[in-house]
DNA sequence: TGTACATCAGTGAACGCGCGTTCACTGATGTAC
DNA sequence: TGTACATCAGTGAACGCGCGTTCACTGATGTAC
């Protein structure tokens, strides 16, 4: 459905144009009580939620910097001005997808502390849990790792700062280990961002790696875990020069 | 300067708006002999810099998905139509754009095999190396950083393969040092995929640094050089379990 | 319980704008004789 | 060396399109009595 036509700024030509074309009947399904239940706040949370699940699914073909309002409406199934009634603008709906990302982010990080004791159990358990997540989740672990650098500003500042959280959280867990406690907290740090970092590539081999291709997974998580066991190793190496 | 006016489809209004309008004069500078030598060829190679270099200074503030071709000529003081005397379409000139930064990361590899032997000065050099190209080719280095998970599939792909030969390059360099001479070729990928990493997290730490806060570029360098440090020192204990 | 009114999520038309791309053109540079 | 013609980098008008945002609206849901 086209909402727009462009015309002569001239009556005669626009009075022509409204009463020569008929209105075609409406492409989405059209609301009924059966698929349309609820009160009206539950249907407005719907609607936002439709919004934001747009978003995700456009997000995995393009970066955030090029939706546009009226695509994202588009495909939630709504009219374009129907938007504003949940979000001011686009960059208010990014930042509820970082908001909404990240809490699943944390939902990992406590799947993770449940994990095995041993240094090199923990490591396979924690990327077999990352692995799975990741799938669990691809949309929101793609948007972290596409925008993370990404050109739009608010955007990675909030990603930023999430990260950094998420970080300092990982830190604390760190800090429980033997070998670890005495360390210093920029010590810590600066393991967990290593950490981290080592767990974003891998997120992003994974999600762009063929669907199909178990090969090339296999691969992304032997490098892995082969990555944290080098830190891992460096770690347990640390003291002699702390 | 605005090439387009929204008009009737209509000869009347066209040919008014043709004849009603004297043409102003163009803002940008006009072309003399003075500030335009050169053969041919020579021009059209300027013409193409220009090109590049506008969607450079762009891409400090935009990801590529979201430069259009005709900011990029505008920014380039060329009329849009010019563009495609040098690329097909934005496309082709993502792919150069990439080309070109890479052609400096290799040049930082380069600086850094003639620095000092011993692994904590060499990771000292290093990072100070990095650090001094970061600065010398700001846009280039955060072209890469940015457009690494980008959004734009073809670019993904490019920079992907090259971050790829660059860590193989640097699994090169690394397999010189004693520890490393027997590790195997993926151990190797794996370690320099790691120390990539690290240095890309710190590229894009020193880009976002406020630019007259010493302070905080000093924290990140730091704390990649402990990084690196730990890196090196997991290397030196891997082969137990090799 | 029924009625009258308020609320407000979603609609659809309209606006002015910048986009990518096409086309015929201009006029300086390059080349052949 | 001079002349006549070819080349081609850059121009400017035009096209149809999708964009963000505004506005007055509709009609189902919610509320007060």
């Amino acid at each position: 459905v086209t909402y727009d036509t462009l015309q002569c700024v001239d009556g005669h030509s626009r009075k022509r144009a409204r009463s020569s074309s008929p209105r075609p009947a409406r492409s989405r399904a059209p609301r009924t009580s059966e698929t349309d239940g609820g009160s009206r706040a539950e249907r407005k949370r719907r609607t936002r939620e439709a919004l934001i699940a747009a978003a995700f699914r456009m997000l995995e073909r393009h970066s955030f910097d090029r939706l546009s309002l009226r695509e994202v409406a588009r495909e939630a199934g709504v009219v374009p001005t129907a938007f504003y009634r949940h979000f001011e603008n686009m960059d208010a709906l990014g930042l509820v997808l970082v908001d909404e990302s990240f809490r699943t982010l944390r939902d990992l990080l406590r799947d993770a502390r449940t994990g095995a004791l041993e240094p090199e159990r923990i490591i396979r358990s924690s990327v077999q849990i990352l692995v799975r997540h990741t799938h669990e989740h691809r949309q929101q672990f793609r948007f972290i790792a596409r925008e993370r650098y990404s050109g739009v500003t608010t955007l990675r500042y909030a990603i930023r700062s999430e990260i950094r959280l998420f970080a300092s959280e990982l830190a604390t867990d760190l800090a429980r280990f033997p070998g670890l406690n005495r360390w210093t907290t920029e010590d810590l740090n600066m393991m967990a961002g290593l950490i981290v970092n080592t767990m974003v590539s891998t997120v992003e081999g994974i999600l762009d790696a063929p669907l199909d291709s178990p090969v090339a997974e296999d691969e992304i998580i032997r490098i892995a875990e082969k990555q944290l066991i080098l830190v891992a190793l460096g770690a347990a190496q640390w003291r002699v020069i702390d």
